[in-house]
DNA sequence: GGCAATTAGTTAGCATTGCTAACTGTTAGC
DNA sequence: GCTAACAGTTAGCAATGCTAACTAATTGCC
């Protein structure tokens, strides 16, 4: 079914990608926000603001977890929290402006260290990267 | 420099690559054991028996924490520590039986959760991720 | 040979992030 | 209107990361 060299590949592939992102996540951390922070607050900047259990489901983790951590990062003024009008029981937690360009420059920070990784890539290497992530992309799809 | 095109690949590869490992990670956990422990299991099993120090600098953490995850370890006997004999501050880690094959059955479960994300694949697509695996292992190479 | 400096690992204590269980307040359903 | 379900919070536990401070062993210099 599934030829040696496909699964050697493949295993490449995962001990690589685990480099790639826990280099990824020294430069988060460099800069002084942890992954949690970082990708809770891309969620709401990219979607928009949301409640709280939307937010613990969208990152994946418990509401509990969840509530604790945006009340660290109000703390820290980069949400937000009001109370929903027609839900009382909801909260509607919104990205502050210090908190969306905390999240930008983060981003920036990743795709540039990113960019110097495939710095080196050629035209078909490029072309074979947007090939796997369509194909990343088809066999994760209906997941998250 | 760096097409938007291929900014916008890069992009999505790395969010692909965070849930694809934020999959793998949770099946590690589904069968017990945490990724720490299983990353530094195979260190010592692919590597051999390592000092605390070199163990602790292939995981990329400190000293304290890997003193700390190799006595958990330890008391699951899943490693053994002996000391040195030519110097006897250092200590000698070794991965039991146990440990081994703990190790093996979840690289096993990994391989076949990834296996069975790259199914779909067409062989143009295995042949792109092959592409992918050798530049991200030549840009990645003289680290770690 | 003997004392100082370095090195290896451990212990103590803190922060962050995950969890479950139990609680409070709000909404919805009968 | 009372009960059940739902949204979020609080309390308390475990794992993993860190720094600072300590112990024990080795190396180096005189």
């Amino acid at each position: 079914m599934s030829t040696p060299r496909k699964r050697a590949s493949i295993e490449r592939f995962h001990h690589l990608a685990i480099r790639m992102l826990r280099g990824l996540r020294a430069i988060d951390e460099a800069a002084g926000f942890s992954g949690p922070r970082a990708s809770a607050l891309s969620v709401l900047v990219f979607r928009g603001p949301q409640s709280l259990g939307a937010l613990a489901a969208a990152e994946g983790v418990r509401p509990p977890t969840m509530s604790r951590l945006v009340k660290a990062m109000g703390d820290e003024g980069l949400v937000r929290a009001e109370t929903s009008a027609r839900d009382q029981r909801q909260i509607r937690i919104v990205a502050s402006a210090r908190g969306r360009a905390l999240m930008m420059k983060g981003r920036e920070r990743r795709l540039d260290a990113l960019g110097k990784l495939f710095a080196s890539a050629t035209p078909s290497e490029v072309a074979a990267l947007e090939s796997v992530v369509g194909m990343l992309d088809r066999a994760l799809a209906g997941r998250e």
